[in-house]
DNA sequence: CTAATAGTGTCTATTAGACAATATATG
DNA sequence: CATATATTGTCTAATAGACACTATTAG
């Protein structure tokens, strides 16, 4: 036997086993800003420092299944909101424990009540994605990942609206790209850009009951249109040190 | 103990293993056409049928680089090409005999030389992707996910330049757009288009050494440039069908 | 009233794309 | 020479973004 038939007849249920688990990056926008469910470790590795909410994947459970279940055991919550699968990481010492390999899950969602700390966290909170603890694992990449992902998406999907709640103002609608990409828009090109992407909003007909906390008048209600990508997309002002 | 108390001490190795595979979409332009590069399956499950190069990962090797190995392999090469994660799957049924996640990488490759078959495979070769055989557990639907994201990455990378020779025409590169979008472009607009890209080729001073086979001049060579990111887009004509 | 906000109008620079023109190869 | 291709020129429509303006509401 040479060294490619060994290699082909390699069999992985003679190694050390390898464990799956799924992490969620929920995002939300809370108190003005962005921010990243977090639970705190309550067992080792790393128990007492901030993590991404995951967990093993069960046996029969499908990958966004166990991504889904995770989020809902710290929020409560599973309608209303998007989720959709990041990335995987495997480097081999990522965990301390055994060789796992993660599967990422990206989550949005209007503003939600505050989160309950499943039973193998000491706590839950959402965290200000510009004043993070430092995180377990190899989390910290996982989630910058998750944000430059979110970022991008806005640009030409209507991922947006899933930030906002059932009705909406483009003002609002506008809060959610100023907050998500760190940038301020300009509210007359944005509202017409905005109104001008087929599908991208749909009128309710409604106002809002009262103008705005220091005045003006009140806005129409918005739902979100049946698009699924924006066309044209609202681009991000071009960053010349993103491009080389 | 409750349920929770019970799930937050869920050992995965309480459980019958999972096991990681990495799959290998590798693409490149030969024949006029896209291709993407299959093996047949010499062992069980799905003996014969047509599969994506890939296999279980080995202990201490990361993910990037067990899908370099299952790709060089099969090609003999591993410069020279690029590679990125795609997505991963795990439905529990994906392969019958055990619970199998797979991790799916994307390669591009200028046009190789004949695939060699690694040990495990009867037969590899590079099949057009618009007449494709039958293929193995779900690895039709990796290789449609694979796709899509090469078509939508030629909008705002540089990536078809990997699919060209280390110097190139700009009629070269229109032929790679052509060919992965399955469209026609205007030579004069996309000539233009491509030299207002900062950063996207940069001349090399040389020619070709004689015209097109049916005439014509000679046309100026040029080699990738430092872009990361195409600004503004090149993007495709827009589709109704695929906004909505 | 004053200040802030929603929404609209207008103008300019940039870009995509249709179409034409010119020069240079092959056969 | 006839024809194909590389490259450049010109024009038009769409779009992004700067800036201005009006109407409406909170305080």
């Amino acid at each position: 036997m040479d060294e490619s038939e060994f290699l082909a007849g390699y069999d992985p249920r003679a190694y050390p086993a390898v464990a799956v688990t799924v992490d969620v990056v929920a995002l939300t926008i809370r108190g003005g800003g962005l921010r990243v469910l977090l639970i705190r470790r309550a067992e080792q590795p790393h128990a007492g420092l901030w993590a991404l909410p995951g967990g093993f994947i069960r046996p029969g459970e499908d990958l966004p299944q166990a991504a889904a279940r995770e989020l809902a055991e710290e929020t409560g919550l599973s309608d209303r909101v998007h989720i959709e699968q990041l990335a995987s990481y495997g480097a081999p010492e990522r965990d301390p424990r055994m060789r796992i390999v993660s599967i990422s899950y990206l989550a949005f969602a209007p503003d939600l009540p505050d989160p309950r700390a499943g039973s193998d966290a000491a706590d839950a909170s959402w965290h200000p994605v510009d004043k993070l603890p430092e995180l377990a694992f190899d989390h910290d990449r996982i989630l910058a990942h998750g944000l430059e992902r979110a970022r991008g998406k806005l640009e030409y999907t209507p991922l947006a609206t899933a930030f906002a709640g059932e009705r909406f103002t483009i003002s609002e609608l506008r809060g959610v790209y100023e907050t998500v990409w760190g940038v301020s828009l300009h509210a007359g090109n944005f509202h017409r850009k905005i109104l001008s992407v087929p599908g991208f909003v749909e009128s309710t007909g409604e106002t809002t009951e009262s103008g705005g906390a220091r005045g003006g008048p009140r806005a129409k209600l918005y739902r979100a249109g049946d698009a699924r990508l924006l066309h044209p997309a609202l681009l991000r002002p071009a960053r010349e040190e993103q491009i080389r």
